[in-house]
RNA sequence: UGGGGUGUAGCCAAGCGGUAAGGCAAGGGACUUUGACUCCCUGAUCGUUGGUUCGACUCCAACCACCCCAGCCA
């Protein structure tokens, strides 16, 4: 449920207007900041509605008002209640919370269906019968004002054809209701746009009770100041649509006065796939295991993958809210990730691609338990007991029978290294198979370094190594995810976007060697494979086969020369 | 060549006439029982060109670049 993540947010140019509303009084005198956050209900949430949700609650919560959860939901043939259900479930995990403010915009269809007869009867809309093709074609264009030879019908008429519109008795495509407004404006969304048409279509929630459905522009400035919304936050897209959004509320006389409607920049990752289309066809087209798939930008994706709520909503803080377009690169995103991680996470040992180490001078059937802190950034998180013995897994890249320059790890003759929490060990030489590969590396120990604490106090010049008992290893899977989109511009490739899509996005490692204990990790806890990256169970993890995602990897590994 | 927007370091982003915050990335160094973390140090004259002013990223003009809009989608 909501944990408390106290991430407060920072004045933008958003709170700028609100505070020149409040400073100026008039419609808003006495107001309290309401918002909304109106997801249409047709696919998953991800990360790019995490800004907008940051927003949109966030800057309610700064002025101590409110922001409710609205499904926008008046396009049937695209919506789906498998879409609701998620969608609130992403939002809580987020830690946002709507209390009972929770509406569908289906739910005003009987009151907007009365404001579209109040503008017929004002002279304000009017029944057309252009066919979608006609319609296009009186458009206009940018020096030709629209043409609507129906924009005079007489107004019974338009209300004896609306109510039939409504009753079902035409087809899809025969009769559009149309706002009239102004055919000659350079904006073409005031071009006497169409603000009610015919859809035989079984809605998710409302069945078959409608076959006319609003168009956003005419449902979405009700449904705001239906719910006595005080600023609508949204995207810049929406700008155009401005005059119209004011031009519905003004026009329909509404028990309230006016919200405002607010534009900011959407979220750009670089390398990451934000569109819904585009996501949806990845799904539906069985490119990814679904919407949680830990490639996805999703929400549920990048929750199964190992990120938190903390992180996701720091990087949606940090960003800022601004009105230029931007393209915020994933390393930043990475960073938020790796500063929670850093303190939250349980460091434990592993070994994703691993290799055989034998501490020769260590007599043979003998093993010892060795305390090692879970957390050094935290002790409170007290320690835990891992075995040691003769034979031991570390990692491959932990050795190099021909070290590169500055190389300080295990090595024939190399640096004194320390197992961490264990003993100081010595590389004295290697094992290969017919092939030359690696089988086995030897090292000695010295017996007066338990713990990793020299008896006479001498610094360690090697680096310190991870390292797992063989006798006690936990076999495991580790996922390691790369992001699933590498082309910032494939259209202009001449591609499709599957095309694109990153080919290493995903490596499985089916032989990574756990400490004991792990098998039976919940997929809520977050590990540190020390040096290998941050780790989070996978939902399908099982005792007998553990499974681990990565969330991301630490910053430095050993880069050569 | 219509309308609506945006242009400050590689990526975000403050700045609101008084002489360029901060974060990420990058590089260098210190520390370290994770080559992690932490800690130091290093970068811009603000799209361009003119103008107003004692003084402009901040005001004015022109120009340039990029983004969005011609769904009976949201």
């Amino acid at each position: 449920m909501a944990e408390e993540l106290n991430v407060p947010m920072s004045q933008n140019f958003i709170h700028d207007f609100i505070d020149e509303d409040i400073a100026q009084g008039g419609q808003y005198e006495g107001m309290t900041v309401h918002t909304r956050f109106p997801p249409e209900p047709n696919g998953y949430l991800h990360i790019g509605h995490c800004k907008a949700l940051n927003i949109d609650f966030g800057t309610a919560e700064k002025y101590g008002g409110m922001c409710n959860l609205r499904m926008d939901d008046t396009n049937p043939t695209k919506e789906d209640v498998e879409y609701v259900e998620a969608i609130q479930e992403d939002i809580h995990w987020l830690g946002f919370d709507w209390d009972d403010r929770f509406y569908y915009a289906s739910d005003y269809f009987d009151k907007m269906y009365e404001f579209a007869v109040e503008l017929i009867k004002k002279g304000l809309a009017y029944v057309c019968e252009l066919t979608p093709e006609q319609f296009k074609e009186y458009r206009g264009d940018t020096s030709t004002p629209a043409r609507s030879p129906w924009r005079d019908r007489p107004i019974e008429e338009s209300l004896d054809l609306f109510q039939r519109m409504k009753n079902g008795e035409f087809p899809e495509g025969k009769y559009t209701l149309r706002a009239r407004i102004d055919l000659t404006s350079g904006n073409f969304n005031m071009r006497d746009p169409v603000i009610y048409r015919i859809n035989h279509a079984h809605h998710h929630r409302q069945g078959d009770k409608w076959c006319i459905y609003p168009m956003y522009d005419f449902a979405h400035p009700l449904e705001d100041a239906l719910e006595g919304i005080t600023h609508s936050l949204c995207s810049l897209e929406f700008e155009d649509h401005r005059p119209l959004y004011d031009w519905v509320v003004s026009n329909v006389s509404i028990p309230y006065h006016k919200p405002r409607q607010i534009e900011f920049a959407r979220l750009g990752i670089d390398h990451t796939v934000m569109s819904k289309r585009k996501l949806r066809k990845l799904v539906e087209e069985g490119y990814v295991s679904g919407w949680d798939d830990p490639r996805m930008p999703t929400l549920c994706g990048l929750r199964r993958r190992g990120y938190t709520p903390k992180a996701i909503r720091n990087f949606c803080e940090r960003i800022g809210v601004a009105k230029s377009a931007n393209t915020i690169e994933y390393a930043f995103l990475e960073y938020c990730l790796r500063e929670d991680l850093n303190e939250t996470a349980r460091r434990v040992m592993a070994v994703l691609r691993p290799v055989r180490l034998t501490i020769t001078n260590y007599p043979e059937g003998q093993s010892e338990q060795f305390e090692v802190e879970n957390n050094p950034n935290r002790p409170e998180d007290g320690t835990r007991m891992v075995s040691f013995s003769r034979d031991l897994w570390v990692e491959a890249e932990d050795f190099m029978e021909v070290p590169v320059p500055k190389y300080k790890r295990l090595y024939p003759d190399g640096p004194e290294c320390r197992l961490k929490g264990a003993y100081l060990i010595k590389c004295t030489g290697c094992v290969k198979d017919a092939d030359g590969n690696v089988t086995e590396i030897l090292a000695e120990y010295d017996p007066d370094s338990k713990g990793g604490n020299p008896a006479d106090g001498r610094k360690v010049k090697g680096a310190t190594i991870h390292w797992v008992d063989a006798a006690t290893a936990v076999d495991a899977e580790i996922r390691l995810y790369d992001n699933l989109f590498d082309d910032p511009e494939p259209d202009a490739a001449g591609k499709d976007f599957i095309q694109c899509l990153n080919p290493h996005s995903l490596e499985i490692l089916p032989h990574a060697k756990v400490e004991a204990g792990l098998e039976s990790a919940k997929p809520t806890e977050r590990f540190q494979f020390l040096r290998q990256g941050y780790f989070c169970p996978d939902k399908d993890s099982t005792p007998e086969h553990p499974v681990f995602n990565r969330a991301v990897s630490l910053k430095d590994s050993f880069k050569p020369q």
